[in-house]
DNA sequence: TGAAATAGTTTCGTTAAGCAACTATATTTT
DNA sequence: AAAATATAGTTGCTTAACGAAACTATTTCA
């Protein structure tokens, strides 16, 4: 499918993939670890750890000549990131915790909290959805449909 | 799990939840435009529409007395357009068509295209990965664990 | 009135996920 | 050095989700 969300969900899609990534994120390497942060079948975070491992999302280092493995983030997979942040910041805002934010993400440095998720425009407004629309580019094949989104 | 993220997988994390509402996106409101967009099982997209529709992030609106739906996009649901974009820019950036990007998200009236998805820190800078932390809020339990993030 | 479209449901076969027990090497404890 | 524990998986089996195709019941179009 000639489309970067499908492209992305195949490689983040699966079940467990983003909640192991999130654990990833707060620093979590090994296995023994993902597996009792999380309460996933060890074969399935076997597959889980391996697919990510193959599409360059995490690297597998041996800690120890053999066995022992460390699973750590690559650039490709801390530009996941805001994905990750977006989707915390929905699940903020509609299936909230009765007593608040549940965690904030900050400035390592300052503390300070950081911007909710938005889509800015070049000149730094924050844009809704009803303002913004998809053109096509150069990677869309003329064969694909673009549906304009009609007003409602 | 007392997590935002996790909450958020919960309602949208399954196979083909996310392509159904890219086209929503689009403007696609119909049973037969979404099975004929994506190729997905009709008994599948049943049960996607009618879970999206139960957890408020589409309204189902009879155009007709009996049978003829449609499905319309909510302000939740509008709200997970930076989720759907940022998904869309990584994609564009680590799965890239050799001729391009596949869709550029411009601003409706002006055509401008929209920054790239980031993350920002309240005064403006765009923060990468290693930036950010994140301190437990008061929905987080006791009991629940925040792992620092080591350096590496 | 007949044909085609719409919005599903039903049945059945395949794939993926979940569970528990097992294995083989590594490290720690005594 | 030997025994116990931890680590990083694998194997086999069960259950749940997905996929393909056929079927159904209205509804609109010609």
């Amino acid at each position: 499918m000639n489309c970067s969300l499908a492209q992305t969900l195949n490689i983040i899609g699966e079940r467990w993939t983003l909640l192991i990534l999130r654990e990833a994120f707060f620093g979590v390497k090994k296995f023994s670890r993902f597996h009792e942060n999380l309460d996933i079948a060890r074969n399935v975070l076997t597959h889980r750890l391996s697919s990510l491992v193959q599409h360059g999302i995490l690297d597998r280092v041996q800690s120890t000549p053999n066995g022992h493995a460390e699973y750590q983030l690559t650039q490709k997979g801390l530009d996941l990131q805001p994905i990750l942040i977006a989707m915390n910041h929905w699940g903020d805002k509609y299936v909230p915790h009765p007593r608040g934010k549940r965690l904030e993400f900050v400035e390592r440095e300052t503390g300070k909290p950081i911007r909710r998720t938005a889509i800015w425009s070049q000149d730094g407004n924050a844009l809704n959805a009803k303002d913004i629309t998809a053109v096509p580019g150069p990677g869309l094949g003329s064969e694909q449909h673009v549906a304009s989104r009609k007003e409602h």
